[in-house]
DNA sequence: CGCGGCTTTGATGTTCATCAAGTAAAGTGG
DNA sequence: CCACTTTACTTGATGAACATCAAAGCCGCG
């Protein structure tokens, strides 16, 4: 179960610069009262597909995956999102159920905001609202680029991709610890997890990364790009 | 060239409802003195990837592609649109340029609006951008959950899919022109141009459809959803 | 200690893109 | 309006890319 944490007030809050800047201290008490901090585990399910839609979320710490179930079947892995990319606006505005489930991929702390509640705050604050716009719009935008550079590559490229994703965009180093497993990758990019076993190998062998279970370092970086392009 | 058309006011724009219907009388003269209706051809360029954007674009009649270029190899259609699906919308908030290049499938009207004039509204009347928020939310989960069903599927299982998208959502009938060439149709659920056909065909064959030139009729609409869910 | 989930490698067959080659349809210029 | 060019459509043959199956080692956990 998810640790509901003691929260610090909106106004003091790490994020409001980044969403919240244009909101008076009173809408900011407003959205403070209504609103819920909680801590999840590794592997812990944040929301499941289908549930009704209550508040509005967005993640203040950890790293969460956004999964799509067809059926029986398949589990496919539609995005990642570290903090700012607040994939909690997703289906928000749209739809009344969640289209997607959220997962904790690391300890990760969400914050919980009553949707009527940041809604109003919307209609009264049109400055507030087009920030929200612009977030949404940015976000939506990133998540269909992302699909699109995975889905027109074959394999190998898409593996060079996500490494040169993790640490260019994420990590910002060379030499990181792969958050997801292999077959989180394969749900990511759409292959099956032997596959992605073995180009992970296949890199190995040919001296672009070193693998030690989940702790990647990147050994040449422009191998991996030239992959992107031409994978 | 597009024509320019002479405009009716907005007040008695038949889209004012869907979208507008939240605006007071001033600020829609203001968005009226401010936009431009045009109408393109089949095939015609509406913008170009990379182009600057000054107005915010929606569709009044038609049905329009969205399609992204990759350096100089292929292209790849993103989305079609028919009116309401404003997708004009996408990156305009986040952009300051055309993420995609939009061009005209069938003969189609386009309304645009000034965009810092649109902004403007927007700032001014929260309730209207609540409104364009829920329109743009929706957009992008329908682009976001198209892409996934096509690209799961396997080929014979995407055919089916815009066959029955066509007849279900687009047409509302069985029998109709498919306004996508085959290569289009190739752009848009990735494949190559001979598969559509060769499917298209083993279809025919199979009793499925009945096919003459761009003449689809379909006529074994449960097969075909069957093919949805196991292709 | 044994069980289930994750990882790895090899072998096999299917799915699919690509190449080739030809027909039909649709523009284009004289 | 007809020859010419281009673009769209179609079918078959071939090989590459990929999923799937199978088997085995590894690790954490009850």
């Amino acid at each position: 179960m998810p640790e509901i944490l003691n929260t610090s007030a909106c106004n003091k809050c790490a994020f409001r610069s980044l969403l919240f800047d244009n909101l008076t201290d009173d809408e900011l008490i407003d959205l403070n009262v209504n609103k819920v901090e909680k801590k999840y585990q590794k592997r812990e399910i944040v929301v499941q597909q289908g549930e009704k839609i209550k508040e509005f979320l967005y993640l203040k710490e950890g790293l969460i995956k956004l999964v799509k179930k067809d059926g029986m079947e398949k589990e496919h892995i539609i995005s990642i999102a570290r903090p700012l990319n607040f994939i909690g606006f997703l289906s928000v505005f749209s739809n009344d159920k969640y289209q997607y489930s959220i997962t904790a991929v690391e300890e990760s702390v969400m914050c919980f905001i009553d949707l009527e509640v940041l809604k109003n705050t919307i209609r009264n604050n049109g400055i507030f609202a087009l920030e929200v716009l612009e977030k949404i719009s940015k976000i939506s935008d990133d998540i269909i680029q992302f699909r699109m550079m995975i889905d027109r590559r074959q394999l190998r490229g898409r593996i060079a991709y996500i490494l040169v994703m993790f640490a260019k965009q994420v990590y910002f180093k060379s030499k990181f610890y792969l958050p997801l497993t292999r077959k989180e990758i394969a749900e990511l990019i759409d292959m099956s997890t032997e596959n992605v076993i073995r180009i992970l190998s296949e890199f190995r062998k040919d001296d672009i990364i070193r693998i030690d279970g989940s702790l990647i370092e990147i050994l040449n970086i422009g191998q991996l790009e030239r992959l992107c392009r031409f994978g």
